[in-house]
DNA sequence: CGCGGCATTGACTCATTTCAAAGGTGGTGG
DNA sequence: CCACCACCTTTGAAATGAGTCAATGCCGCG
């Protein structure tokens, strides 16, 4: 018999796997929240991956971890298979490999749409993206969503200030485009005008004009 | 005997899969140079990821795929796969499965780059870390490199305005961090300027004291 | 109660965008 | 062969959005 899988409780703060050390094995969170990093030369933190259950993590070529992933949550529960045998995992049980084939092009896509919030121009595109991929990902939600991560988190995933995502989300509300029932509980009320990303309706976009 | 692979060749300009329609293959590209975008409702377009040879692409558990993958270079040459064969493919030959499946995690590890090159704040940064990561993804050219894409093709990678490409570039020149011997030649000077991405050595930042 | 972390808001500065113009290059066709 | 055109590149000047610095309020917890 041999060791498979080992799942473990975190609490917000707690570091699940470190950058810089063994990249022994790969994880997949089961409850909870927790978010990916890495910490830059100068300081700064960029937040790289937010990870909510069912998603996957840890995968590299590399000896080591390239990045730090935190509970952000208490109660955040992770499974974490030995690296080894991944390899033999994807040679043997065919659906196995299948799912988990599945969870990694799963953890691209967030990539992807990661990156598509982050090219977006102004702050109140970046939060309003933000705030849509996040309603999607907490589907099952009826009215109104919670947010995961604070607004410390919120700016070093989106890369810009914490005043300025305090900033946007105050205007967003004073505009009408979302409710601010707390801190944490939002509540999105015009999604297409928060999809468009409009800096305000008025003073057409040249852009839209050009294309179509 | 089945249809397993195709290879075909792309000239400047020509499109290898595009958005909305089906996703029937996944591809690597032999040889040439290849950009994945997507173009957002405005008409900006975000390319996503850079595609040299060896780079895997076209990944999604969508029936249709979610980007537009353009030839960049004369003499594209890409190489196609059916994708109901992936799942065989995995199950099948655990040395091939292995080598795919590098290549998939070589791809997250190419988004994740970029992200953090995105994640940089200024426009010197990321210019600067464009520069470093082309450099390393080229690596063999011994003095120098060549740039695959346009300065417009930098814009919209890091999502940042094509004036502000053009003038970083001179400014990086002009201080002796790059020489510039044509607009595609490119030889890196100042290595260790470029990686901390000074926008002057000056004036110490507060974070690095701060942080170690 | 007081502390630490989180959130909000204001004022100022400045980097980047935007608008505008001009020079360079390669390809195509007359 | 040359002219023209489309595209790429560079630079300038003005406008503005986001970062920074600073202060305050809020809340949970020891």
């Amino acid at each position: 018999m041999q060791l498979v899988a080992e799942t473990a409780r975190y609490r917000r703060g707690e570091i699940i796997c470190h950058q810089g050390h063994a990249a022994d094995f790969w994880y997949t969170v089961v409850r909870g929240v927790a978010t990916r990093y890495v910490i830059r030369p100068d300081g700064r933190r960029q937040i790289i991956d937010l990870l909510l259950p069912g998603d996957i993590f840890g995968f590299t070529l590399w000896r080591e971890h390239g990045s730090t992933s935190e509970a952000i949550a208490e109660e955040t529960i992770v499974t974490r298979y030995p690296r080894c045998r991944t390899g033999q995992l994807l040679g043997s049980q065919s659906d196995v490999a299948q799912s988990v084939c599945e969870d990694v092009i799963n953890a691209l896509g967030r990539l992807e749409d990661h990156l598509l919030v982050m090219g977006r121009i102004t702050a109140c595109e970046k939060v309003g993206a933000f705030l849509i991929e996040i309603e999607r990902r907490l589907a099952g939600q009826q009215a109104g969503i919670m947010l995961p991560i604070s607004r410390y988190d919120i700016a070093d995933y989106l890369a810009i200030s914490v005043e300025t995502v305090s900033r946007t989300l105050s205007d967003l509300r004073h505009r009408g485009l979302i409710q601010l029932t707390g801190p944490r509980a939002i509540k999105i009320v015009d999604r297409e005008a928060l999809e468009a990303g409009d800096g305000e309706s008025s003073r057409t976009n040249p852009w839209r004009r050009a294309f179509q």
